[in-house]
RNA sequence: GGGUGGUUAGCUCAGUUGGGAGAGCAUCGCCCUUACAAGGCGAGGGUCACUGGUUCGAGCCCAGUACCACCCA
């Protein structure tokens, strides 16, 4: 073996392995007495790329389906991918405006080829870099939201629901995206706070008597106006109501009404009610049996229903014409700046529009109120269990869902429309014109896709073959857990709730494990814009500076020449030399040990940085373990084994750990698992066990079987760590496992496939825990003395030990190699408690004093500072304790155990003080 | 406006039922000891955001305040 890790040297070769042996295959149907362990993926974007939050994500899911599986579970982690209708179509539309094209000039059909061939060239890219992680999915079963299987599902669930009443077509004001010509849902809506105006105008009475003045963000849809509103109570305004309004630029006369919507505090208590543009006055134009006006096209420029000074304009040029008019008419109050929410697009960037159109929706109320009541029964459990809060107070408020979208690219909805206008929904038009005996009249298919994520709703059973009953379904539906971010629960965890209840009747899944969202190291979202993206493939294979600039700064606009600079400027300020390459590994199990319960995850790169020189200890360990027994009796034979102390121990403390892992692994705690690992692997196993089994192999006092009783510890408790830490790190611990078991008695093609590691209680070794304990406090105290007096590690030194107890004594004489090893001691030696000793540093273990000698080692004053230093300590930690006892409210009240605790606690305290005292005088009669 | 989460060492974060403030990285000192300098050994560093309350005892429970972040309207 090298003699450090080389991650590059081995992934890819080892992950081809696994994938050609079909190690990852599922099984239709479970074995008897097997359990079905299911994951299904949150498909990405076909034409997308890894990011973060996925290498994070499927680091979890890799991690729980290769537990899972080598628990003995029938494991399927379920591939696949969505077309992801918006995003990939604008991808396309620009590739083929690059080349000075149009969709429409291609047309429908055409386009629809060019996304295909998009989709053929781009779509490994995602799946491919999921084998870079690691990623154990049943790649025979890998699915496209637009396969024929799954457009089979959309089409029965469509169907369906039409049938059933649950989807219906209508008229009403969307969220109408002017540059995509598509409406959206509420939730690709995001509004964020911009700077504006507010605009107080003067609305004249019709008998000229007066004017009102209202207050608009947007005096531009004053020409769809149909009411001014006040509030009911609202005094200043009780005379007019009723009365008319002539409504300016227009030859309209509009009433003046009441409501309660109306906000008597907000401008002048008057507001302009414009029930085509906007969803509040959509609202109230209800009430009211207010006419509608659209004065929109569905590009956003003003149609022939306005007057026709205005017609043609584009929205904003119609507003500054309005506010001109307005301020000629001297009909302009004031204008005010005003902070207010606009609502932008999330694919587009550009401001949506209230609009009035046909739209296909789904009646959610049916389908929410079980998928409310799974989630209240405990029947889909939400770890951290607070995100129920957030999905209840969604789906108790929840909008009916607009499902079509006017794209070329995605599931076209299966409706037809005769010349009268008259739709029929049906899987096919054969079909519709059987159903409904239409002959051969000429049919016309609804245009619409559906929303993207109406497929993906289906996921979970229409991967597993439904509508057809494959085994499958019954084998792994419910399926065990969601791994998801928080971003998505309501785009597609809830609706999956809902239709899984709909057309199973069983929930999706049983657990949803909502993982906190990656952030850069300083807690700002990752984002091209902000320059601060990366690549998980980079740190995986590293990346140079110059190749890292070019990245981040690929592809931006021209006008953003500054940003750009930014961008070089601090990359290079933070990457001097670029990104190292840590491995799958080392990436791997920084994502473990960052999973805790937090919802913003900062990623750090020197964590990975640690984990890195973790999988190199990990390496180096083996080495060691490999040089001391390769070739060599590792007992596997019928010959004798001695175990020592130290071998009990260890494998005592492993038994911990594997519980430890387990249950933090059961709560999904990724961070306290992967913690419990570390802690073991390097502080207990390398920094400790591997010392002591060094005394045992190379030193002379031992009997081959004992050797040989270490040999075989040595190994079988790096076979089984290797196995525990295998879901976590696959590759390094199947490249160490593949040279290691054999010596361990383990016998098997890979790592993957072997049991996990279980703990047994007749295992644990208290005894032996303690004997440890005992001489790592002793060790412990002399490195103290030889640190603190800058006494080198290498050189040997002299001990005395004094006032032991008997047990001390015992121990002193057994463990007498392991100290002289690991403390580097030339001489141990017991002395009587009455004996007088020479001038020396000294440590306690308990009772006992531990003596170095000082000639020509130590100074006196070193000492005495050391000594100081430590009664300070003691002494604060005294007066607390004992100030806590003599209060009789603590003793009185505090449970007997807690009360006899502190009182050892201060008794120890108080001995220890009087001992170093002791020392020091000593010290000071010199 | 409503809601959720957060505030602990220089940085990134743990802290389970209230009972001796922890880890990794960074810092300082000694060491290239035959697994590992991507390492070993040792050390320093915190008014647990603030105010008040409950309690014998609060990082943890309760009330309020400030600041940060996100979600919903």
């Amino acid at each position: 073996m090298d003699k450090a890790y080389d991650p590059k040297a081995i992934e890819e070769t080892i992950y081809n392995q696994w994938e050609e042996k079909n190690y990852f295959a599922s099984n239709a149907v479970n074995q008897e007495g097997q359990d079905s362990y299911c994951i299904m993926i949150p498909p990405p974007n076909v034409t997308g790329s890894l990011h973060m939050g996925h290498a994070f994500q499927h680091t979890i899911m890799d991690a729980l389906t290769r537990y899972h599986r080598m628990k003995g579970d029938n494991a399927l982690w379920q591939p696949g991918t969505d077309h992801a209708g918006i995003a990939t179509q604008m991808v396309v539309e620009r590739l083929l405006g690059a080349e000075g094209v149009s969709r429409h000039d291609l047309g429908r059909e055409k386009f629809i080829d060019k996304v295909w061939e998009w989709k053929e060239q781009s779509g490994g890219t995602i799946t491919q870099q999921m084998r870079r992680l690691g990623d154990s999915c049943d790649w025979g079963r890998e699915a496209f939201t637009m396969d024929e299987d799954l457009s089979g599902a959309v089409l029965e669930v469509f169907v369906q629901l039409y049938e059933e009443g649950l989807i219906y077509r209508g008229q009403r004001l969307v969220n109408w995206d002017p540059k995509l010509l598509t409406a959206v849902s509420d939730l690709e809506v995001e509004s964020e706070e911009e700077n504006g105006h507010l605009w107080h105008l003067r609305y004249p009475l019709a008998d000229g008597s007066g004017h009102l003045v209202v207050a608009t963000t947007r005096p531009e849809t004053m020409l769809g106006d149909t009411a001014v509103a006040v509030h009911p109570e609202d005094e200043r305004y009780a005379h007019l109501v009723g009365k008319m309004i002539k409504l300016p630029l227009t030859d309209r006369e509009i009433p003046i009404i009441t409501d309660d919507y109306v906000e008597k505090d907000f401008g002048s208590g008057c507001v302009k009610i414009t029930p085509a543009h906007d969803f509040n006055d959509y609202e109230m134009g209800k009430r009211h049996d207010l006419p509608l006006i659209n004065i929109l096209t569905d590009t956003a420029h003003i149609n022939n229903n306005a007057p026709e000074a205005y017609q043609g304009l584009e929205r904003y040029e119609a507003r500054k014409k309005i506010i001109a008019d307005f301020e000629a008419l001297d009909l302009l109050e004031k204008i005010e700046p005003h902070k207010l929410k606009v609502p932008r697009g999330d694919r587009s960037g550009v401001v949506v529009e209230p609009y009035l159109t046909d739209q296909w929706y789904v009646k959610i109320a049916p389908l929410a109120e079980p998928a409310l009541k799974a989630v209240k029964d405990g029947d889909i459990k939400f770890v951290p269990e607070n995100w129920s809060n957030t999905y209840y107070h969604w789906m108790e408020n929840i909008q009916d869902w607009c499902i079509s979208r006017q794209l070329w690219w995605g599931h076209q909805i299966p409706a037809w429309y005769d010349n009268d206008g008259k739709v029929y929904v049906g899987r096919t038009e054969e079909e519709v014109r059987a159903k409904h005996d239409l002959g051969d009249i000429e049919l016309r298919r609804d245009q619409d896709v559906l929303d993207t994520w109406f497929s993906s709703a289906l996921w979970p059973f229409a991967t597993l073959g439904w509508p057809e009953k494959k085994p499958e379904l019954d084998t792994f539906l419910p399926t065990n857990v969601l791994v998801t971010g928080f971003d998505i629960i309501f785009f597609w965890v809830a609706r999956m709730i809902m239709m899984g209840l709909k057309f199973t009747g069983k929930v999706p899944f049983k657990e949803i494990y909502i993982t906190g969202l990656i952030r850069d190291e300083q807690g700002q979202k990752m984002s091209k814009s902000k320059g601060n993206v990366l690549d998980p493939i980079d740190l995986i294979d590293g990346i140079g500076i110059d190749d890292l600039v070019a990245k981040r700064t690929y592809g931006m606009q021209q006008d953003r020449e500054s940003d750009k600079a930014k961008i070089t400027k601090r990359t290079r300020k933070q990457f001097p030399e670029g990104i190292e390459s840590y491995g799958t590994d080392a990436m791997r199990f920084t994502f473990c040990a960052m999973a805790s319960t937090s919802r913003d995850i900062n990623f750090d790169l020197n964590r990975v940085e640690g984990y890195r020189n973790f999988c190199n200890k990990i390496w180096n360990a083996a080495r060691y373990v490999l040089m001391n027994t390769e070739e060599q009796d590792t007992g596997l034979g019928s010959e004798e084994k001695v175990l020592s102390v130290a071998d009990r121990w260890i494998i005592s403390e492993l038994q911990g750990t594997i519980t430890e892992f387990e249950s933090a692994v059961a709560q999904y705690r990724f961070d306290i698992a992967a913690n419990a690992l570390y802690e073991f692997t390097w502080n207990t196993y390398c920094d400790w066990y591997l010392e002591l089994s060094k005394p045992i192999l190379y030193g002379d006092d031992y009997s081959e079987a004992e050797k040989r009783g270490t040999r075989h510890t040595l190994v079988t408790i790096l076979e089984q760590l290797l196995r525990l830490l295998h879901p976590f790190m696959p590759f390094i611990t199947e490249e160490v496992w593949q040279k290691v078991a054999p010596l361990a008695g383990a016998n098997g093609d890979s790592i993957m496939l072997q049991a996990f590691p279980t703990s047994d209680e007749a295992k644990i070794d208290k005894q032996a825990e303690a004997d440890i304990e005992w001489l790592k406090t002793v060790i412990v105290g002399i490195r103290n003395i030889r640190g603190e007096m800058n006494i080198a590690p290498g050189k040997p030194i002299n001990s005395l030990f004094k006032n032991g107890s008997v047990q001390d004594k015992e121990r002193l004489n057994a463990y007498t190699n392991f100290l002289g090893k690991l403390a580097k001691l030339e001489s141990i030696k017991w002395v009587q408690d009455d004996e007088t000793t020479p001038m020396s540093a000294t440590a306690l273990a308990g009772q006992m004093e531990i003596l170095i000698p000082m000639a020509g080692l130590i100074d006196v004053e070193q000492e005495m500072s050391r000594l100081t230093k430590e009664i300070e300590k003691l002494t604060k930690e005294q007066s607390r304790i004992s100030g806590k006892l003599s209060n009789p409210n603590f003793t009185d009240k505090a449970p007997e155990a807690v009360v006899a605790k502190e009182r050892a606690k201060l008794e120890e305290i108080e001995s220890t003080l009087s001992k170093i005292n002791e020392q020091i005088q000593s010290l000071k009669t010199l």
